[in-house]
RNA sequence: GGGCUAUUAGCUCAGUUGGUUAGAGCGCUUCCUUGACAUGGAAGAGGUCAGUGGUUCGAAUCCACUAUAGCCCA
C-alpha cells in the first residue's frame, strides 16, 4: 500500500466500477424491499451544501438497508422547475436580443429541451462524485414522458371527481415572471413602509370645512396608495360606534371623482389607522373576500407585468406600479386630500425565484380543492401510518393541513405540463389526450373537429408533478412490477422547508391515487448554514461549494464529516476545518491498514484469548450491535461518533499497540483481521469509497466483489461470545487495566520522567487476575518492573488510586518539592468537597431508602476511593513538605 | 397576533425513561519524530448546563415564568 492515500483517484476508480457493475440496481422480487426516492433537485440546478447532506444521510440509509440484505432501490432524478429553466433559457435568448414570443411557443419549448440535453446533467454528475448509491437504470425526470402521463391522468381524474376548478380569483402574481404563484411560493419579509392617511369626502359635503373633522372627510389609512383608482368602498367595522352613521353613505373617491360606498364588515379592525380601510377587491385577497360578501365592483386597475392600465386613470396608465405610488401620492397631496403620512412596517410578499414584489391580482386560474385531499393525510400522521422524525414535525404538518387553502396551480408559461383542458366555443373538455379530448367534445356537438379545440395555454405548477414523484417515477398508471413491489417507499428524508411544498402533497397524492401513503417515515433535517449561522448565499459569499470540499477533503471525509457534525434536531452550522475531521480519519484508516499489511495475513484459532482479546472482541460485538440500532433511530450522528470512537480509540490505540507486543502475534494479529473487516463494513455506510479500498488491498474481497454488497456486521452470536470466554466482567477488568496504564502514564507526565525512561511501578491490590497481567503492563507501562503487594499497602511514592488498584511510581528523579506541595493542598482541597456533599447525601435516609440499590453503592463505593485517596495524598504531602 | 425550536467547555455539538465528580471533536497548554499514522501519539487545563421559582431524597433532564436567538404561519 501507498505512503499516501490518493482519495481522488480511489474514488474515481469505485464509483465508475459500481455503476457499470449494475451494485445500485436491484430489481423488484425476491427479499424485502426498502425503497426510497430522492427529493428531485431542480434541473438547473448545482449542488450545494444542503444536497450534500440530504443526499449523504439517504445514501447511508441506502448503503446499510442494502448491505442488511434488503432488495434496495434508490431512485434518482430531477425536476423540470418550471419558473427556473424558462429563465435560464430567456437569459440566453436574451443575449442573442430575442425573446421567447419571437421563437413562438413550441420552438422556445424545443430550445428548452435542447438546453435540458446540454446542461440539465451537471447535477446528476455532480451526485456522483458525492458517491450517492443511486440506481441510475431508473433516473427519472418529472417532465419526461412517463410522468407526463401521470400528470394528465391526474388532473383529469381530479377534474372529474370535481376536485379541480377553474376561476376568477385573487392570486399571488409575480409580474417579473408573468406568472401565478402559489401562495406557499411567496416569501413574505419585514419592510419598511409607510402609511398615507387619506381624505375622502362625504359625498355632499366640500373637503376643507375646518373644525368638523370626519363629517366632511373621512380619513382612510393605506400601505398601497396606487390601488386607490381600484377602490369600490370603504369598510368599518360594524360595532364601531364611532362610524355607526356613516354606514350606507357614499365618499367621493379623491381624484378620480368616483362615488363609492361606506359598508360594515368584521374583517375591519376597530385599531388599525383610523379604523376605516378602502377596498380594493382586484388587488389584495381580503379586500376580495370583502367585496364577494357584498356585492363589490373588481376593477383591475394593473397590466400583468406590474404597471397601471387605463382604468387607473389616463394620467397614470403605463407607469410603473411604484412609479405611481410616488405620483398618486404627489396628487394626493396636491389636491388636499393627503392627511399625513406615518412609519409602518408590514410584510411584503416576494416570488421566490425571483424575489419580485408579488402582486395580489385577479385572474382566471386553475385550482385544486385542497379539503378533502388533506383530510385523509392528516388522518395517516395521526394514526401513526406516516411518521415525522423527529416527531415534532408533525405539529407543524398539522397546523398547515388543517388551514390549508385551495391550490392555484396553473401558470403563465410556456417550460411545463401544459393543461389538458380543450375550449371550442362556450365548452370544456378536459381529458389525458387531444383524441380523447376529442372525442368527448364530439359527443357534445358532432360536428366538432381538431382544429376547433383550443387547449388550455397554461402549464401546470412543477409541484403537480412532484407531488406524484414517488410513484410516477415508478410506472404510475400502469400497473408496473416496479410500483407493485417498491411502493410504498419507506423513508423520505428532506430539509423542513419543502414539508407544504412537496411534502404534505404528496402524502395527499399517494393516498388519494394509490390508496397508501407513498412512505412511512419522513426524516427532516435541518439546514446547512455558514459559521456564523447566517443561510448561505451565493450573493452572501459564505457559501461552501461541495465540490470544492470533495477536491480538498475527499467525498468520504465530506460525507463522514457532515455525518458527524449534523443533528436532526437542529441547523448545522460549517466552516471548512470541519471537513479535516473526515479527511484525518480517512488517513487513520489507511494507516492503520498499512500496518497489517506489513505484518501479513494471520491465521490462528481464536482460543486462550487474552483479556486484551476478549476486550477488543467484545466491543466489536457491542459496537455493530450499537450502530445497527442507532441507524434504525436515524441516529446518524450518534452512529458515526461510536464508528469512529471504536475505530480509532478501540482498535488503533489500545488493540494495535497490543498486537505489536501480544504474547501470541499471530492470534492477535488473526483478531485484529477479524474485527477490522467488521469495522470496515461498518463504516462503509458513511465512507464507502475508502472501506471499499481498503477491503480489497487487505484482501477481504476479491476482483469486483463490492463491500456495498458484503454483510452488514451483526457481531457475534451467543454460543460464539461463551465460547470465547467474553463477558462484561473481562470487558470491564481490562477497562481498569487502561485506567491503571493511564495513571501511570499521567505520573509520568506530573513527575516529569521521560517517557523513555524505564521506570518501576508498583499496583498494591489483592486481584489475582490484575497479576496474571503483569507482562502486558509492562510492556504498556514501559516498566522496567511491576510489583504487586497487598491493598491498603503504604508506600511514601506518588500514586493514583484507580478501579485496578493503586499504581504507584517510584521517583527516581528530582522533583520540585514547593510545586508538587501546592498542587497536592489543591487537589485535598477538591477533594474535601466532594466527600462532604457524598456524606450528607448518605446520611440522608431519604437517599438511601429511594434511590436505587446500585446507585447507593455507588456513592459508597466512590465516597470510600475518595477516602483512601484523601489518605495517599496527606501521606505523599509529607513527603514535599 | 398564533405556533414551534434552541440556549451545556473558547467553537460545534452529545447527554436515551430524573440517579457517577456533566461527555466528544476541534481549538488551547506541556511533552514526544521508538518502524502504521505529526492528517500522528501521551498527558492536561477548561463548564455554578441562559436566569428565577417550583416538584422530588435527588434536576442539565420534569413544570411555570423571564430573557435572548432562530424558524414557520397569519
Amino acid at each position: 500500500m501507498e505512503k499516501h492515500y490518493d482519495a481522488k483517484a480511489v474514488e474515481a476508480k469505485w464509483y465508475k466500477m459500481w455503476e457499470q457493475q449494475g451494485c445500485f440496481h436491484d430489481e423488484p422480487g425476491k427479499g424485502e424491499p426498502y425503497s426510497v426516492v430522492i427529493p428531485p433537485p431542480n434541473v438547473t440546478g448545482i449542488l450545494h451544501m444542503g444536497h450534500a447532506l440530504n443526499q449523504t444521510i439517504q445514501d447511508i440509509l441506502v448503503r446499510w438497508r442494502r448491505m442488511q440484505g434488503r432488495n434496495t432501490l434508490w431512485l434518482p432524478g430531477t425536476d423540470h422547475a418550471g419558473i427556473a429553466t424558462q429563465n435560464v433559457v430567456e437569459k440566453a435568448l436574451k443575449k442573442e436580443g430575442k425573446r421567447r414570443q419571437d421563437l413562438g411557443r413550441e420552438a422556445f419549448v424545443e430550445r428548452v429541451w435542447e438546453w435540458k440535453r446540454q446542461y440539465g446533467g451537471t447535477i446528476v454528475h455532480q451526485q456522483r462524485m458525492l458517491g450517492n448509491s443511486t440506481d441510475w437504470r431508473r433516473e427519472r425526470f418529472t417532465f419526461d414522458e412517463g410522468c407526463s402521463k401521470a400528470v394528465a391522468k391526474v388532473f383529469t381524474q381530479l377534474y372529474d371527481e370535481g376536485l379541480i376548478y377553474k376561476g376568477n380569483y385573487i392570486v399571488n402574481w409575480c409580474p417579473r415572471c408573468g406568472t401565478a404563484l402559489a401562495n406557499d411560493e411567496v416569501e413574505h419579509e419585514a419592510n419598511h413602509g409607510h402609511l398615507w392617511y387619506v381624505r375622502y369626502p362625504v359625498s355632499g359635503s366640500a373637503l376643507g370645512v375646518r373644525g368638523e373633522l370626519n363629517k366632511d372627510y373621512i380619513s382612510v389609512a393605506t400601505t398601497r396608495p396606487e390601488t386607490l383608482p381600484g377602490d369600490t368602498a370603504v369598510a368599518v367595522n360594524p360595532k364601531d360606534e364611532r362610524f355607526a352613521a356613516l354606514v350606507g353613505k357614499t365618499v367621493v373617491l379623491p381624484l378620480t371623482g368616483r362615488e363609492i360606498p361606506v359598508i360594515s364588515d368584521d374583517y375591519v379592525e376597530k385599531e388599525f389607522g383610523t379604523g376605516i380601510v378602502k377596498i380594493t377587491p382586484a388587488h389584495d385577497p381580503n379586500d376580495f373576500l370583502v367585496g364577494k360578501r357584498h356585492n363589490l365592483a373588481e376593477i383591475n386597475i394593473m397590466t400583468d407585468d406590474g404597471h397601471m392600465n387605463e382604468l387607473a386613470g389616463a394620467k397614470y396608465a403605463g407607469m410603473d406600479r411604484f412609479e405611481c405610488r410616488k405620483a398618486l401620492v404627489a396628487d394626493l397631496e396636491a389636491g388636499g386630500y393627503l392627511d399625513h403620512i406615518e412609519d409602518y412596517e408590514n410584510q411584503v410578499g416576494h416570488c421566490y425565484r425571483c424575489h419580485e414584489v408579488v402582486e395580489s391580482r385577479l385572474s382566471k386560474q386553475w385550482f385544486v380543492k385542497m379539503k378533502p385531499l388533506a383530510k385523509p393525510a392528516i388522518e395517516a400522521v395521526r394514526n401513526g401510518s406516516v411518521r415525522f422524525v423527529p416527531e415534532r414535525w408533525s405539529k407543524i404538518y398539522f397546523n398547515w393541513m388543517e388551514n390549508i387553502q385551495d391550490w392555484c396551480i396553473s401558470r403563465q408559461l410556456w417550460w411545463g405540463h401544459r393543461i389538458p383542458a380543450y375550449y371550442f366555443g362556450d365548452h370544456v373538455v378536459v381529458a389525458e389526450t387531444a383524441d380523447q379530448a376529442l372525442e368527448m367534445a364530439r359527443k357534445i356537438d358532432p360536428g366538432v373537429t381538431a382544429a376547433d379545440l383550443e387547449q388550455d395555454p397554461d402549464v401546470l405548477d412543477t409541484w403537480f408533478s412532484s407531488w406524484l414523484w414517488p410513484f410516477s417515477t415508478l410506472g404510475w398508471p400502469e400497473k408496473t412490477a416496479d410500483l407493485d413491489y417498491y411502493y410504498p417507499t419507506e423513508d423520505l428524508v428532506t430539509a423542513q422547508d419543502i414539508i407544504f411544498f412537496w411534502v404534505a402533497r404528496m402524502i395527499m397524492a399517494g393516498i388519494h391515487f394509490m390508496g397508501k401513503p407513498p412512505f412511512r417515515n419522513i426524516v427532516i433535517h435541518g439546514i446547512v448554514r455558514a459559521a456564523d449561522g447566517s443561510k448561505m448565499s451565493k450573493s452572501k459569499g459564505n457559501s461552501l461549494d461541495p465540490l470544492e470540499l470533495i477536491g480538498t477533503y475527499s467525498a468520504d471525509a465530506l460525507r463522514f464529516s457532515i455525518a458527524l457534525i449534523t443533528s436532526l434536531e437542529c441547523d448545522t452550522k460549517v466552516n471548512k476545518e470541519k471537513f479535516e475531521i473526515g479527511r484525518n480519519f480517512a488517513t487513520k484508516i489507511w494507516n492503520a491498514a498499512r500496518f497489517m499489511e506489513m505484518n501479513g495475513a494471520c491465521e490462528a484459532p481464536f482460543e486462550n484469548l487474552t483479556s486484551d482479546e476478549k476486550h477488543i472482541l467484545w466491543a466489536t460485538d457491542a459496537v455493530c450491535k450499537k450502530v445497527d440500532e442507532l441507524l434504525g433511530q436515524y441516529r446518524i450522528q450518534d452512529g458515526a461518533l461510536a464508528i469512529y470512537d471504536f475505530f480509532w480509540t478501540q482498535i488503533c490505540d489500545w488493540f494495535v499497540e497490543y498486537a505489536k507486543d501480544a504474547p501470541d502475534k499471530a492470534r492477535a494479529f488473526a483478531i485484529l483481521r477479524d474485527v477490522f473487516y467488521k469495522a470496515l463494513r461498518l463504516l462503509h455506510p458513511y465512507m464507502p469509497f475508502v472501506t471499499e479500498e481498503v477491503a480489497h488491498q487487505l484482501g477481504y474481497l476479491k476482483g469486483d466483489e463490492s463491500i456495498m454488497r458484503s454483510e452488514f456486521p451483526v457481531g457475534y452470536s451467543d454460543a460464539q461470545k461463551q465460547s470465547w470466554g467474553l463477558s462484561q466482567e473481562t470487558y470491564d477488568f481490562v477497562n481498569a487495566k487502561r485506567e491503571a496504564i493511564t495513571a501511570l502514564r499521567a505520573l509520568r507526565a506530573e513527575y516529569k520522567v521521560a517517557p523513555s525512561t524505564f521506570v518501576k511501578v508498583t499496583i498494591a491490590t489483592d486481584d489475582d487476575r490484575a497479576k496474571a497481567e503483569a507482562e502486558s503492563l509492562k510492556k504498556a507501562m514501559r516498566a522496567e518492573s511491576v510489583d504487586f503487594a497487598p491493598a491498603g499497602s503504604d508506600f511514601a511514592m506518588p500514586s493514583k488510586i484507580t478501579r485496578f488498584g493503586t499504581v504507584y511510581l517510584s521517583l527516581e528523579g528530582l522533583v520540585d518539592k514547593a510545586a508538587e506541595a501546592k498542587r497536592i493542598a489543591g487537589e485535598l482541597a477538591k477533594l474535601a468537597g466532594f466527600i462532604k456533599s457524598s456524606e450528607a447525601k448518605l446520611s440522608n435516609e431519604n437517599f438511601v431508602a429511594h434511590a436505587p440499590e446500585a446507585v447507593v453503592a455507588e456513592a459508597r463505593r466512590k465516597l470510600a476511593e475518595n477516602k483512601e485517596k484523601v489518605a495517599q495524598l496527606e501521606k505523599l504531602a509529607k513527603l514535599f513538605a
